[in-house]
DNA sequence: ACAGTTTCCCGTAAATGC
DNA sequence: TGCATTTACGGGAAACTG
């Protein structure tokens, strides 16, 4: 009978994790006032308890030490009404969805002195789903509880929130959720981080960092000689992850397909940069992000042997606003400098290492014939001849054998994730995953 | 004694209009959700009676037979506190100011046919201030009321709520106020509304319209031979008025100075267009408002001589999304055709009647070598030499006289206007006057 | 004054109701 | 089903608050 209680006790789990239907690929960050929905199951396969187990959702139960410690916000469901179990057709398991919560903050929480308080998106807080089990005599109260989820208020702050969530679940094996993990942050291992990372543009941009891009993260955020990263290292002092989340954000809104083809190398420091392209031919080019906006910019530097000793150019980094007006191929393709005898040429010739401009770019350069619009007696916007583009640049395209193997090599690359990108998505598992306690 | 009662049954008086502040050029329409500010005045100037007046703000008082007849929404106030007023400093009234007031809907009106019923945006509501006025044994209930509001839940219902708005407020005089209006709305006639689809542009865009284009918005929206204008004409069969309120917003946000230098003909048909144009020599263009595009766009038409008989082209209209990414003047400037052996030339070249491009929009192409950025080792965008940019036209440019006389007389009747405007922005004041029942 | 945080609200998209 | 209306919520900016 011990044992029985004991199962039951730990039968009912969190299946879902509370998520934003905004934000699917950051589960666990919360926006007050914002819907979102977890899915509870209960583990004991027993159609008779069928609408026996009422399920009531409690924001940071027994957790009480927290709120007077260390002055979290408190927090409570707009409306929160209980929901009874019910049978789910493929297995038979008792389930039930939450789907329409949302949460309010209750405003006076106790006033620390300001360094005593940790930063919003560093408070990490729980909600527990209760029931009171009753059959045959036994009764038992069982809960569940969701992993540590952060509340933000605005959506300025999913990135921050996003930080501590990795780190959070970088950090907790098993069920040691320590809610006061930001208190005193451990270090992650530079190889733990760098898989999240990682993890991150396979999720934005379909591609995995590579080594080399990986080498000027760590360069960058790895200064320990045990090589840890620090979370002040990462989330405050030098803002890591905020720099690069606003790349990931240029990414996913206007260069998801440049990053998964390959065509940027993006980080690498302007000296590389440098010493890379000066090997090169006048008109070999490569994109980088900028290092200095912080809120994501890519810019191209190209390389330009005329005056005898090579000179590398870069151009002014494009930001979110104005890869909302053109395209990054657009500009690379429409880019001109004043030549000699004011002639306007292109300097963009060929994509490291020698890729030709329009074999990497052309089918993303707009086809403004695409434009053209039948009838209604109206010209279209420009001129549909391309007879007269310009010269196709002297460099033979690659050989068809080689961007065959390219693709093939990057599908199965691609393939290999997938089912953890499922998973990912679905029901948040980071690459050292994390196990719910089941029975 | 009677006569004093009276004059204080009439003292409170609604001084400013309600108004969300978002929607400053539109007062009287509120949307649900969100603040807006109503300013109550009490005329009688003892300042005796300061800090005795309460007074509560109820929606649709006495106004029973609306909400039963014609199964109006039914709204209530998110938090209905009551001021008390208190006296102003320039000349010792008792004023106070509503000023964080916002509705909700109170769900469950009556069904009607849905022909029955009204649109949402021709319901006419009111806001009545009450108070109690007690003093020395007189016991007296003192109440104003707000001009007919229009109560939205979106804002892509301001358009028709402003229609509403507006035609309540010509037909409107003293203080007959039907909230039914729309039951069986009156026509007005096209001398009101011209003023009033005139004055629009004049807040819009700094500019009213002129004989032309008033002649050709009426040939749009009357076709009664009464000179009248019919509300379903103007509101929903044809919705002229959406189509010109597109308009209005294309202006708003890319336009203002165009249309205020009166560079846009805009309102002209297709037809006229072409025989303008046919008249001119070749490059010579016009502005015009896309008329079948209802989201407000604006294309340029030129006229072509050079395969013998004049040709007259028009361009794919421009809406608010093209324009957002480069100004019309850029367009204009950037435009170009393929002509004979390949040359790509731009065909636009005098602003109708014979202005040089450069003339009309010189000041406001954007200039590239704004862009450049001393520093930081970045190029700029685009080359900054502007030595060789195209020839200027052959055209010589208007003498300045002309100029000159042409931006005084614009001085002049922007100045005629202003105090017009100034109470217009302040407290809904039409062309015909609406008196505030004073005293 | 100021930085972290929340509120406000438009504009678009999606959901809802009839 | 289609249309009218409301709700949802990202994103930018203003307002708040200690």
């Amino acid at each position: 009978l011990s044992l029985f209680t004991q199962l039951l006790a730990n039968a009912l789990v969190v299946e879902k994790q509370p998520i934003m239907s905004s934000l699917p690929q950051r589960p666990l960050i919360l926006k007050t006032g914002v819907h979102f929905s977890v899915r509870v199951r209960f583990l004991a396969n027993l159609p008779e308890f069928k609408c026996l187990l009422k399920v009531k959702p409690v924001f940071d139960k027994d957790v009480e030490e927290i709120k007077t410690v260390k002055w979290f916000r408190h927090f409570d469901f707009n409306s929160d009404e209980c929901k009874v179990l019910d049978v789910d057709s493929p297995n038979g398991d008792l389930v039930t969805e939450f789907d329409q919560m949302s949460l309010k903050e209750i405003k006076g929480r106790a006033k620390g002195s300001i360094e005593s308080r940790l930063a919003v998106t560093e408070e990490l807080h729980i909600i527990k789903f209760v029931t009171e089990f009753r059959h045959v005599g036994l009764e038992l109260n069982i809960e569940a509880s969701t992993l540590p989820v952060v509340v933000i208020s605005a959506t300025t702050q999913v990135s921050s929130a996003w930080a501590s969530i990795m780190w959070n679940n970088m950090l907790s094996t098993g069920d040691s959720r320590n809610l006061q993990l930001f208190v005193d942050p451990p270090p992650l291992t530079w190889e733990q981080l760098s898989q999240v990372l990682s993890w991150q543009f396979l999720c934005t941009g379909k591609r995995e960092l590579d080594e080399n891009q990986l080498s000027v993260l760590r360069d960058k955020i790895v200064d320990d000689p045990d090589d840890l990263v620090h979370w002040s290292k990462f989330s405050k002092n030098e803002n890591a992850w905020l720099w690069i989340d606003g790349i990931l954000n240029l990414i996913k809104k206007h260069l998801v397909d440049l990053w998964q083809d390959g065509s940027i190398m993006g980080f690498i420091s302007r000296e590389r940069t440098a010493e890379l392209l000066k090997e090169k031919r006048t008109g070999t080019f490569l994109l980088r992000f900028s290092e200095s906006k912080t809120n994501g910019a890519i810019s191209f530097s190209w390389v330009d042997n005329a005056n005898g000793a090579p000179f590398v150019h870069s151009i002014d980094p494009y930001t979110k606003d104005e890869l909302k007006k053109t395209s990054l191929p657009d500009y690379i393709n429409t880019y001109s400098l004043r030549g000699r005898k004011s002639r306007h040429t292109n300097p963009l010739l060929y994509l490291y290492p020698d890729i030709p401009k329009d074999t990497a770019f052309g089918h993303y350069f707009t086809n403004t014939a695409e434009k053209m619009l039948a009838g209604h007696g109206y010209v279209p916007r420009k001129s549909w001849d391309f007879s007269d583009k310009p010269t196709p640049p002297p460099s033979p395209p690659r050989e068809p054998n080689t961007d065959m193997e390219m693709e093939m090599d990057f599908e199965r690359k691609l393939e290999s994730h997938e089912l953890i990108q499922e998973l990912f998505a679905d029901s948040f598992i980071f690459p050292t995953l994390q196990l719910m306690d089941i029975l």
